[in-house]
RNA sequence: GCGGGAAUAGCUCAGCGGUAGAGCGCCAGCCUUCCAAGCUGGGGGUCGCGGGUUCGAAUCCCGUUUCCCGCUCCA
C-alpha cells in the first residue's frame, strides 16, 4: 500500500473539506480541529456504526449521554484532581525533564569534589560517601540546575455559575467514563439490568495536553467512544475470573471492529501495559496500536478498571453502588472493563488506511477506499453532457430520489473523467452517470433505454442499470452484497 | 515548557534589498458520448503578526504567534 505521510493527508483534508484547523483565520491552533462538510459525515458515520454495532445490536448493552460538566467531587473521587497533575522540573543544562515527585527516588550522578571530581552514581536517597553531599543538581547529567517545579494540570478548570467563586469551580470532563460510573445505579434500576452488562457513550472530552499535535491524533478537545462493561468478578468465564476473560473478549471485538471497517489487520498490534505504565485505576490495560505516520501509536485502550471507580464514587458520595447477586445472595461491587476509543483517532486511522495513490492510464489517481458505510458521500450523480437539458434534468431527478436513502452529490462542472477523479479523492463508492442513451436523442429520433451507468470506485468497472432498478441495486450494494455479484446481473458499459 | 526547522495564492513551491510569480486546483464560456483532454477568459496574496534598519523590506535585524520534528502524556 502507499502509506501517506501526514502532510499529504492534512492537505487533502483541507482541500476537500474534511478537516480544517480551528480558528484558522486568526492564525489557527494546533490543539483543536474543525470537521468540514465531508469530515462531519465521515465522523458521524463512524459514530453511527460504532453505536449500532456495540450498543444497539447487543442485548447486553445500553447507551447514555451524560453532561460534560459534572459535580467537582466526581474528579476528586476519580483521582483526576490528584493524578492528572504532574509537577515537572527541567534541567537547565541537559534539558532532561523529571516529575518533581519522583526526583528523590532516582539514582543521581555526582562529580565528587572530595575525589577530584570523580564521577559516581549514587543510589536514590543516599548522600555521597566521600563528601557527604546530597543531590542538588540534575540527577541525569550531574551538572545542571533544575527549574522550579511547574504545575501541569491536565484538566480544564472552569466555573459553574456567573460568579467566579471557588465553590463553583469544576472541570470539563477529561473522559466520558465518569458519567457512566455516577449513573451506574440509575441505569441499573431503570433498565432492570443483570450482570454482565455494558453502557456505551459517545461524547467530547478535554485534556490540557502537554504536547498536542500530529494532526488530529492528539488534540485538547476530542471525542470518545467509551464502553463501561460491568461484570461480577466472582463469576467464571471459560474457567477464568469473569473480568479477565471478558477483557480478552473485548480486546478481540475492538480489533475486529476496526478490521471490519477497513483498517488492515497488520497495521494494528496490541500493546500490554507494564506495571509502571498502568493508570492508577487499572489492573491490566491493553492498547490497540496503529501504524500512524509518526510510528506505532495508541488507537484505543481496553482497561480493566476493576471496582476502583464504583468504590471511589460510593466512598465520596455515600451512596451504595453495588449489585445484588441473586444466586449467591450477596451484594458485590462489579468490576468494569473499559474499551475506550478516540473518535478522532479512529477517523484518522480509517483515513490513512483508505488512502491510495494509483496509476491509471499513466496518470496518478488519488482514491480514498473507504468502507461504503463510512464514505461521506455514497453516490455521485453526474451528467455526461451538461448541454442536454434532458440529461441534466434526469440527473437532478435521480439525485433527489437517491438522496432519500443515501448521501448524494450532483456535479456537472467538468468532463466526466475529472468528475470521477474528484469523487475518488473523497472516497465516493459509486457514481451514476446519465448519458444520451439514457434519455434518447430526439433529433436522431432514437428512444432512450432508461439505463444509467453505475461506476464502482475501486475497480472502476461500469455497468448499465435500468433506472427502475436503482433503489434495489443500491440497497444491495450498500448492504452486504459484493459489487461483483451485483455487477454480474447487468451488462458492462464501455469505458 | 526546552532544543531544532519552517511560515509567500485553495494546494505544492520559486523569488532572498527595487514594490509578487509558476504549476496544479477553482470559476465562466466554447468544445466534448465514460476515467484529472483542448482552447479562451476570470477570481484570488496588506508575502503569519508587530516593531526596527533603509530612499526603498516578502527579502536584513528584534520580538511574537502558529505549524512541523525530537523530550514527556494519553483516546
Amino acid at each position: 500500500m502507499t502509506a501517506p505521510n501526514m502532510d499529504v493527508l492534512v492537505s487533502l483534508s483541507k482541500r476537500r473539506g474534511f478537516i480544517f484547523q480551528s480558528s484558522e483565520i486568526y492564525g489557527g491552533t494546533g490543539s483543536c480541529w474543525d470537521y468540514g462538510p465531508l469530515g462531519v459525515e465521515l465522523k458521524q458515520n463512524i459514530k453511527r456504526v460504532w453505536w449500532r454495532d456495540f450498543v444497539q445490536q447487543r442485548a447486553d448493552m445500553v447507551g447514555l449521554d451524560a453532561s460534560i460538566l459534572m459535580h467537582a467531587t466526581v474528579w476528586k473521587a476519580s483521582g483526576h484532581v490528584d493524578n492528572f497533575t504532574d509537577p515537572m522540573v527541567d534541567c537547565r543544562e541537559c534539558k532532561h525533564r523529571f516529575r518533581a515527585d519522583q526526583l528523590d527516588e532516582m539514582a543521581w550522578l555526582h562529580f565528587c569534589p572530595a575525589t577530584k571530581g570523580n564521577k559516581f552514581t549514587i543510589p536514590a536517597g543516599e548522600p555521597c560517601k566521600h563528601c557527604g553531599a546530597t543531590r542538588t543538581l540534575c540527577p541525569h547529567c550531574g551538572k545542571g540546575e533544575l527549574t522550579a517545579p511547574r504545575q501541569f494540570n491536565l484538566m480544564f478548570k472552569t466555573f459553574m455559575g456567573p460568579v467566579e467563586e471557588d465553590a463553583a469551580v469544576t472541570y470539563l470532563r477529561p473522559e466520558t467514563a465518569q458519567g457512566i460510573f455516577v449513573n451506574f445505579d440509575n441505569v441499573l434500576q431503570s433498565m432492570r439490568l443483570k450482570l454482565p452488562f455494558g453502557v456505551g457513550q459517545i461524547g467530547k472530552a478535554f485534556r490540557n495536553e502537554i504536547t498536542p499535535g500530529n494532526f488530529i491524533f492528539r488534540s485538547r478537545e476530542f471525542e470518545q467512544m467509551e464502553i463501561e462493561y460491568f461484570v461480577n468478578p466472582n463469576d467464571r468465564v471459560d474457567g477464568r475470573p469473569a473480568d479477565e476473560a471478558v477483557h480478552d473478549q473485548w480486546i478481540e471485538a475492538c480489533r475486529a471492529w476496526f478490521v471490519r471497517y477497513g483498517v488492515a489487520a497488520d497495521n494494528m498490534k496490541l500493546h500490554e501495559h507494564d506495571t509502571a505504565e498502568l493508570a492508577h485505576y487499572s489492573k491490566r490495560t491493553v492498547d490497540i496500536l496503529y501504524r500512524f505516520p509518526m510510528g506505532w501509536s495508541e488507537l484505543m485502550g481496553i482497561a480493566n478498571r476493576t471496582d476502583f471507580d464504583l468504590k471511589q464514587h460510593s466512598k465520596f458520595s455515600g451512596k451504595s453502588l453495588t449489585y445484588f447477586d441473586e444466586e449467591r445472595k450477596e451484594h458485590i461491587v462489579p468490576f468494569v472493563i473499559e474499551p475506550s476509543a478516540g473518535v478522532d483517532r479512529a477517523l484518522l486511522a480509517f483515513l490513512l488506511d483508505a488512502y491510495r495513490e494509483e496509476e491509471v492510464r499513466g496518470e496518478k489517481r488519488v482514491v480514498l477506499r473507504f468502507h461504503r458505510e463510512l464514505a461521506p458521500i455514497k453516490i455521485a450523480v453526474l451528467p455526461l453532457l451538461k448541454k442536454r437539458p434532458e440529461i441534466v434534468a434526469t440527473a437532478h431527478d435521480l439525485r433527489a430520489r437517491l438522496a432519500r436513502q443515501w448521501t448524494t452529490v450532483y456535479d456537472d462542472t467538468a468532463a466526466i473523467g475529472r468528475l470521477y477523479r474528484r469523487q475518488d479523492e473523497v472516497g465516493t463508492p459509486y457514481c451514476v452517470t446519465v448519458d444520451v442513451k439514457t434519455v434518447g436523442d430526439r433529433e436522431k429520433n432514437e428512444a432512450g433505454d432508461g439505463r444509467v451507468t453505475i461506476r464502482e470506485r475501486d475497480s472502476m468497472e461500469q455497468i448499465r442499470v435500468p433506472i427502475a432498478d436503482l433503489d434495489t441495486v443500491f440497497a444491495r450494494l450498500m448492504g452486504e452484497t459484493a459489487w461483483s455479484e451485483v455487477a454480474a446481473a447487468y451488462p458492462r458499459a464501455e469505458s
